[in-house]
DNA sequence: AAGCAATGCTTGCGCCTGCAAGTAAATTAG
DNA sequence: CTAATTTACTTGCAGGCGCAAGCATTGCTT
């Protein structure tokens, strides 16, 4: 079966653009969390460090630097601590950012609100593997 | 072979992203069009009529009413005229957009780009279907 | 060692978007 | 037939994003 290829696309955009909102939602409604914030904290916690320099992360997230950096930044303000940014020690110009404990915390319950909606989407009644 | 719900959504956004900026780009750079804009051209030619609905059309660009209304405003300005809009007959609340020549033509030439993006991307080497 | 290019992040700016409120028209209720 | 409700679109508004310019620091060249 050789699809047509911007009939493919399509499909994927489609796929995409469902569970995207439904995900933004779901992160908005009950965590005040948007999905590239999610995706930060979670590229964050992925690795063992839990600390990334800006542009892995944003490469991670899929966004650009400048968006990054703000971002971060909105993550870290006093009344959010979820992330803590700090000079690389060698190289003066690099930042890394930090997941903070709250953080951690908040991407774990998160992360349950995630499996929800994935599982609410995908769970039976659909194209299980895109075959 | 069993993927994890969280993993699974990973793949599909890092698929999507990429493909995404990419078409993004391509017309962006070659067209002066962006990708919504192409959701609506397409959506437009692919009916027989070659119009339709605001809703509906926001529908089929993923996109909400206010965002398609304004997208629609912009290629029917003057030094655009890809579009036309005029009021239903029946239902004077309804409007219809409707693609004209010079947007069918528009149309034709960015598609030509987006194959040939598509098949730059998805040309055997690559997961043929993320099977 | 001094100057120049490259790197890494941040800031200025304008655009697009969604949400919610606003307007106009059709439908329903009384 | 008038008033209230619903529907269809548009507009006000604020937020996030990317691009390009800016700033600081490092590396390279001579």
């Amino acid at each position: 079966m050789t699809t047509d290829l911007e009939t493919r696309w399509q499909t994927l955009d489609h796929e995409w653009q469902t569970v995207s909102r439904a995900l933004e939602h779901a992160l908005n409604t009950h965590h005040d969390l948007s999905l590239s914030e999610y995706r930060v904290l979670a590229a964050l916690e992925a690795k063992h460090d839990h600390h990334h320099r800006m542009q892995v992360l944003a490469d991670l997230a899929g966004l650009s630097q400048s968006a990054t950096t703000r971002l971060v930044a909105r993550l870290e303000a006093q009344d959010c601590g979820l992330l803590a940014r700090y000079m690389c020690p060698t190289d003066r110009r690099g930042v890394y950012t930090e997941i903070t404990p709250t953080g951690l915390a908040k991407l774990a319950r998160a992360r349950q609100t995630v499996q929800e909606t994935l599982a609410g989407l995908w769970t039976g009644r659909d194209t299980p593997t895109p075959a």
